[in-house]
DNA sequence: TGTTTATAACTAACCAGTTAGATAATCGGT
DNA sequence: ACCGATTATCTAACTGGTTAGTTATAAACA
């Protein structure tokens, strides 16, 4: 709401710290992109309304303008904001120090979670994969951001072969897929699933059930 | 086609067969369609534009509107088309006579070839998704349409388990789910992956390795 | 003073769905 | 067979509301 308080020139002793200052750029940007991020995942790129996004964050409707350029470039810095932060969620989990089943376990599950807590994301790469990449491609920041994953898994599988726990001749590509697979498919489709085996998917419990499946799936398939 | 042969009147001599008749309810109905499924499936529900559809299947606007009342119910009538296809590949298999490890491999890589022949279908349901299942909710004919699958799995996991080659305790949904995971999500997230991974993913090799890891994975989760 | 940030009103294109009516097939009665 | 009324299919032009993006202007700051 910040009372955008007027009041002008001198006049104003700014007694109290100024809850809402009336001119912040960076918390203009940062309202805008919330309300973006929101709005492109619940409708998708095509189903979201820019005049949406001003409403929800309370922004004049040039000033996004000013800001992202324009919806394709707003939905553009959503994604870049939306793999910063699944990648700083991966890259927290100090797996090195972990056997490599117990890290291998950690990142399946640590994977599941993202897509449960954060569904967004989910929504925002099936729409984004809809247009085949085209924002994602657009970006210089998004492309470089994924390879200390890949690098981890590559560490663990040569760590695991070595400890004699896994198997050799694994394609690392295919692995991170499958990953990815078994936890965000589940999430993303749960609706078509739901309709048809006529089950709630999205229980705590039914989901803690998902995270073992999927953590088992990719141990056995990596077991020697 | 069936040239439904006007005759009539007496005048037309009707020398040549009149390749295309001036009217025909179902050719014009099968025509919308076949375009609708490409334009949905190219631009996701909101991205489609009716006006596109009408113009590629030569159809005035009105008759779509006759024939399907809304672009919703016309893209319900899409997605019937498409589980109905899928099941009817599915349930091609003749998987009863095989033994329990043949007829998984042959299902996992069966459903692979699905979202690898017909992209259009993967893009759709994710499309469908993204709107929560509205209009697979909606038809009264898709529903129903699983459960032979269903029981397909669980037929399988019981011969397996009583051979002793699969192991017990397998959660049939779960299984499905991972199943449809393992392939569909490689074709569908294909852009963001190649984008990130930098490789090619659709080559026919590159699928082949895929359909192979995929149907690996499902059957050392399930050995006993 | 000049630059950055904000606002409201505007526009040109777009889009799902409608209206009003034409043209072709069908059928009942003769 | 033939006619006229009825129905099914098709067409073009229109409508009312929506949408991404712009313009013109003013206020806040350095």
């Amino acid at each position: 709401m910040a009372a955008s308080r007027s009041k002008a020139k001198a006049a104003e002793t700014e007694a109290a710290p100024a809850a809402e200052t009336k001119r912040d750029a960076a918390a203009t940007r940062e309202r805008i992109l919330v309300a973006a991020t929101q709005e492109f995942a619940d409708k998708g790129y095509d189903g979201a309304r820019v005049d949406e996004i001003i409403r929800v964050s309370q922004v004049n409707k040039n000033s996004l303008y000013h800001y992202f350029g324009s919806k394709e470039q707003l939905f553009t810095a959503v994604l870049e904001r939306v793999y910063e932060n699944i990648r700083a969620r991966q890259s927290d989990l100090s797996i090195r120090s972990m056997s490599p089943e117990e890290g291998m376990r950690t990142l399946v599950e640590f994977t599941a979670r993202i897509w449960e807590e954060v569904p967004e994301y989910n929504r925002l790469l099936a729409s984004e994969n809809l247009h085949e990449a085209r924002h994602v491609r657009q970006s210089e920041r998004i492309v470089p951001m994924y390879n200390p994953l890949l690098a981890t898994i590559c560490e663990l599988l040569k760590r695991g072969e070595e400890a004699g726990v896994f198997r050799g001749g694994i394609d690392p590509v295919d692995l991170y897929i499958s990953i990815t697979a078994l936890s965000a498919h589940y999430i993303s489709h749960r609706h078509t699933f739901e309709a048809i085996f006529k089950t709630e998917l999205m229980t705590p419990a039914r989901l803690e059930q998902r995270r073992r499946h999927a953590a088992d799936m990719i141990l056995r398939y990596l077991k020697a």
